[in-house]
DNA sequence: TACTTTATTGTTATGTTATATCATAACTTT
DNA sequence: AAAGTTATGATATAACATAACAATAAAGTA
């Protein structure tokens, strides 16, 4: 399966996910979340903007990019890294999120990102120092700084 | 030992280390990370800007705070916290850095913020997960994202 | 001391990321 | 079709950050 039908099929799947919770994929949501698929690396909304214009002509302006990252991220679709004020589409759409919460890897020289699975037993001995210490991890996804190989 | 000795200690020893590099911990700078350290959270570069006018009558330019801030990071007085946008007062200045990397735990409802050294295995074991997926893990504090006991 | 050099700060402008608000359009339900 | 709901457009503004150049202060040197 190359690219292109892996893209495609990850937006079939996303509409009939969205079709079955009754939520609406329209056609700005859906162009969002193909250009996050199609990227390699984050981008950030304002890159958005400009490839939803320059690739596919469609004039979307940075207010709707956001609702639309907001609309994604509260499918699962998409995540927010918070490391890099920028976003990525999951990587768990084909599986339906049948997965543990994600960890990134996000390189902070080119903005690659890898969605990964820590290890369950490390991540709760995370838990633990961190529960000693008073505070709680969140479930939203761990995020990781560092450098990747092609940067390095 | 109160709050306000351990405040001047810990002004007193980042004066004497500049000093002794042969950098300058000037009037602003000062007064920038004296509001960190007073600080019982992470805060923001404008709201350093509000504190020193409000608490100190010093009028002093978000770009003034933003050098000051730049120069206590490289003299490790203080830290830039990417998942928050805002920046603390490093809590090993006692110490004179004597210590391993740090990583923190950010609140994400009050950026009440903890550094606390996590168990060196740990890392250790974390650093090996993210090599095999083509990563290093930057030596730039590790973030981690929370809730602490008092907003849980 | 006066001069030169360098470091710091002031000032203004601009870039980047994100949210608020209110109007309008499109789709659903009855 | 009318009413209700959701999505988008349009504009403004908040929040975070850097660039560029001028003015000033401090340090080093003749």
């Amino acid at each position: 399966m190359d690219d292109a039908d892996q893209l495609n099929k990850n937006i079939e799947l996303s509409e009939k996910y969205c079709q079955e919770k009754g939520e609406r994929l329209t056609k700005k949501r859906k162009l969002v979340l193909r250009i996050l698929l199609s990227s390699q690396k984050a981008i950030s909304a304002y890159e958005l903007v400009d490839d939803c214009k320059k690739n596919y002509g469609e004039v979307i302006s940075a207010m709707t990019v956001y609702r639309a990252l907001e609309f994604l991220q509260s499918q699962g679709l998409a995540h927010r890294l918070e490391l890099a004020n920028k976003y990525v589409a999951c990587s768990h759409i084909v599986c339906r999120h049948q997965h543990k919460p994600s960890q990134f890897l996000i390189c902070n020289q080119c903005s690659r990102v890898e969605e990964v699975d820590v290890d369950v037993s490390m991540l709760k001995g995370l838990r633990e120092v961190t529960n000693k210490t008073g505070f709680h991890l969140s479930d939203s996804p761990l995020e990781l700084s560092g450098v990747c190989n092609k940067c390095i």
